[in-house]
DNA sequence: AGCACGCCGACT
DNA sequence: GTCGGCGTGCTC
């Protein structure tokens, strides 16, 4: 970006912010920060009346804007760039691809340490005359004593002083009166971490006998003089005076090995013979993290494994992306770690992209132990200082090697060479909400192209997508078909449920096999993984005389039982009640529970299995900050013989003492109505049959259906993707389903039903008009056709994928959605674009 | 999205 | 009369 030359004495820099408006802002550059403009740089502006946003400068101009007058920007933020061009490349392209504004990307984009937060204060203006006060109203006198009184205060707090809802008109009455003054405090929220430390005043060090006679004066001061000792032990200055600079962690020093007392160091400071200093340290260099500092370096790679990663070299030749097919436990993780090796020799960047939940478990420790400080994590469940350290550490290059969840494909890379996505077919990858609703494997697919790097796609059950691309040769494809070390597939039992209500053997929710199953694990102490896809007692409870059902007020949902708080929520919005003792609608007292979340399972299996020590792992046991670590932990140390989860079960979790995992309900998944229910079902069932029997010991798996002859089922029992895959794409032929074409759902909301309707009713005629009618489906209502009392509608586009202008409809979709928005009849309508929705 | 402004109903 | 509701429009 060019700087100001010569004679140019006013900038205006054009400024990206994190806001839903499709455009930039234009401010004015205040002349002494002129030679701070860059492209990529943080500055403060003030937005609106009373806002104060962090932007990003993207485009410098010595013109005015013409149409109105510019404001100075605030500050600039710093002077190397937090944002670099390929990072506002990536961003534009994807608010074009999903049809966002580039300000919804920022704000995704930007861990919030970097955004700044301001606050407004009232504080009291010091030239005004306190006579005037008589002229003001009796609410303004009140706030402006209250104000005086305290400095200052937050703006908010002006609404509880009054007592009023809105403070403003009073507020305004006193600036207006020149009573008050309002200002925005701005406070940078990224807070660096920093270790109190001590050392020697370097004046005892200037001659040879300075620390004599600080021994000789504390002759007579035994726990002084224990401090002392104890530091020169530490900090051996006698050899090197220059290490006393760095001096000793003040808590190493007081705490570790004999403890000392921390009111003789505060002698030991007063007096002048220790001095106390602060340094910014890492977060992630405490010695929790050193621990894996070059720890098992070395790995050898199975024949298998090497014979894959030969093939993935190979590949990278001539594709750019490239899926790895390999069956679970057939070791891909050193296949990944052996080609991060590889970009990190050559000094490039790797990405290493996992969803969420694979991320909190072994798999970071086990990165952590090869790559040291080189790595750095970024987890959405790290505070947001950590976030920062990670985002800086990536733009000043320290780090080599990110591991991370879906938002890590906006950190400043400036050179990756290599991006991993493991478990690429998993449906977190997906953003939903807000805007941008991207898939990070799509979008790892797009910024590798942008960096030029090599993207591995992995998975054991790759996306139907995925590997449709891959068998048409657009991407590489290499397999692993092999179970890493000794270990088998595991035995796949199917318990026919049909069967056995028939034989009356059923219990409950259970089929005899599997409690006899579970009975035999447990007896031969090893453990269980039991899988139930809903949480919660029930989903429903019912009037047995009247069929009457508790629903949510807001959401057109039945609400779901939870026993333990014995009450009734809703899942979609959170809404709770208490469970009802009588029918609302007839009195009855005879209130039954319908159908099975984790719960009822946890409780069933502990009445069949009494000495077991069950655990249920949901959003609900797990929400709690470390939560799901501490479950796992409590798991993988043999204090939980039985886990009863919902889909985080299935996921990385790879402990040898588990011998058998049941799928409680695989009906439920198999028949969900949408396209890719088959497809769920299989990764589903394929997955957490990949938790059992990982080394030695042979696994089981007991997958509970009553459509036990249901072909889905033979082909999970063989693992036999490629036979899935075969049938799962004729029919997504067939019904001209992804991946032969691609979707968008738009979908209209209005907590007028009716209006909603209509808006979605108009739009879908003008797309059809323009788009062709068989393009265009809809409008329909959802199955859960309201939530959060908003009314929904839905039209669904289908593109074909082939020989068809993408972003022309993607611009003709755009136009006929501001026909909708502009016209006032519908301006309690709001439009939500998804772009490949899951 | 936030946030101010402005015009209407329901209360001390 | 005042308070607060919400509809409307703008943000460099």
């Amino acid at each position: 970006m060019q700087t100001a030359i010569g004679e140019i004495q006013t900038l205006f820099v054009d400024v990206l912010l994190p806001v839903p408006i499709p455009k930039y802002f234009r401010y004015r550059v205040p002349s002494d920060m002129v030679e701070m403009v860059q492209k990529g740089v943080r500055v403060m502006v003030e937005f609106g009346r009373r806002r104060i946003l962090t932007g990003i400068i993207v485009e410098s101009s010595e013109f005015p804007p013409s149409s109105y007058q510019a404001k100075y920007l605030l500050d600039i933020l710093e002077e190397t760039p937090s944002v670099n061009d390929k990072q506002l490349k990536f961003w534009k392209w994807m608010a074009d691809y999903y049809l966002c504004h580039e300000g919804d990307v920022l704000q995704a984009a930007l861990p919030s340490g970097l955004k700044l937060n301001s606050q407004s204060r009232i504080q009291v203006n010091p030239d005004f005359d306190e006579e005037d006060l008589a002229d003001l109203s009796d609410k303004a006198v009140r706030l402006f004593r209250a104000v005086r009184h305290q400095q200052s205060i937050p703006y908010e707090q002006s609404a509880d002083i009054l007592e009023v809802k809105s403070p403003y008109p009073y507020i305004k009455e006193m600036i207006q009166a020149e009573a008050i003054i309002i200002y925005e405090e701005v406070k940078e929220k990224y807070k660096p971490k920093k270790v109190s430390k001590v050392r020697l005043n370097p004046t005892l060090l200037e001659n040879a006998s300075g620390l004599e006679e600080v021994f000789t004066s504390l002759a007579k001061k035994p726990k002084q003089e224990d401090i002392l000792l104890k530091y020169l032990g530490l900090v051996p200055v006698y050899n090197d005076p220059n290490v006393n600079d760095a001096g000793v962690d003040k808590k190493k020093l007081l705490e570790e090995g004999k403890e000392m007392s921390p009111s003789s160091l505060k002698t030991l400071v007063k007096n002048g013979i220790l001095e106390e200093f602060s340094e910014v340290v890492s977060r992630f260099d405490d010695a929790h993290f050193q621990l894996y500092q070059n720890m098992g370096h070395d790995f050898e790679l199975s024949e298998a494994q090497q014979n894959a990663y030969s093939q993935i070299l190979e590949s990278f030749k001539t594709k750019d992306a490239t899926v790895l097919h390999g069956v679970t436990g057939s070791g891909k993780t050193e296949i990944y770690i052996k080609l991060i090796q590889d970009v990190i020799e050559g000094g490039g960047q790797a990405l290493f992209l996992l969803p969420e939940i694979a991320l909190s478990t072994q798999m970071v420790v086990r990165l952590m132990k090869v790559f040291g400080d080189q790595l750095g994590v970024y987890h959405s469940r790290y505070s947001d200082n950590e976030r920062v350290e990670v985002w800086r550490g990536v733009n000043e290059g320290r780090f080599s090697v990110i591991v991370g969840v879906r938002s890590s494909i906006f950190l400043p890379f400036e050179d990756l060479s290599l991006i991993i996505v493991d478990e690429e077919h998993e449906t977190s990858y997906k953003q939903h909400e807000p805007a941008p609703r991207y898939h990070a494997r799509d979008m790892a697919l797009v910024l590798g192209r942008m960096h030029q790097a090599k993207v591995i796609l992995g998975s054991a059950t790759p996306s139907v997508e995925s590997y449709y691309l891959a068998q048409k040769g657009q991407f590489g494809l290499v397999s692993l078909t092999e179970r890493f070390g000794n270990a088998t597939l595991p035995e796949i039992i199917i318990a026919d449920l049909k069967k056995e209500r028939k034989q009356k053997k059923l219990k409950g929710d259970f089929s005899s096999r599997l409690v006899d199953e579970v009975r035999s694990a447990i007896d031969k102490e090893e453990q269980v993984i039991l899988f139930q896809n809903r949480r919660g007692y029930s989903p429903f409870v019912m009037c047995e005389e009247c069929s009457w059902t508790p629903t949510c007020p807001s959401c057109a949902v039945s609400l779901t039982y939870h026993i333990y708080k014995n009450d009734l929520r809703c899942h979609y919005c959170g809404y709770r009640e208490a469970t009802p003792k009588t029918c609302v609608s007839c009195g009855s007292t005879k209130i039954k529970t319908v159908g099975t979340g984790t719960q009822k399972i946890e409780e069933e299996i502990q009445n069949f299995v009494p000495a077991a020590r069950v655990q249920r792992m949901d959003q609900d046991t797990t929400r709690k900050k470390y939560g799901y670590q501490q479950i796992i932990e409590d798991f993988e140390q043999g204090h939980i013989d039985i886990l009863v989860g919902t889909q985080m079960v299935s996921k990385g979790l790879d402990f040898d003492n588990v011998t058998l995992v049941g799928i409680c309900n695989m009906d439920q998944m198999m028949f969900f109505p949408d396209f890719r229910a088959m497809e769920r079902a299989f990764q589903m069932a394929v997955q957490v049959s990949g938790r059992a029997g990982r080394k030695s010991k042979e696994g089981k798996v007991v997958i509970q259906t009553y459509n036990a002859d249901h072909p889905l089922l033979k082909k999970i029992i063989k693992q036999y993707y490629e036979g899935f895959f075969r049938v799962e794409l004729k029919e997504r032929h067939q019904y001209s389903y992804p991946p032969f074409t691609r979707l968008i759902k738009v979908t209209v909301k209005s907590e007028d039903q009716l209006l909603g309707e209509k808006a979605a009713l108009q739009l879908a005629k003008g797309l059809t008009r323009r788009l062709g009618i068989k393009r265009v489906l809809g409008p329909q209502a959802p199955t859960i056709n309201k939530i959060r009392n908003k009314y929904l509608q839905e039209v669904m586009l289908k593109f074909e994928r082939q020989n068809f202008d993408l972003l022309k409809a993607k611009g003709i979709l755009k136009e006929e959605i501001f026909i909708i928005e502009t016209e006032p009849f519908f301006k309690k309508v709001q439009i939500v674009i998804d772009v490949d929705p899951l």
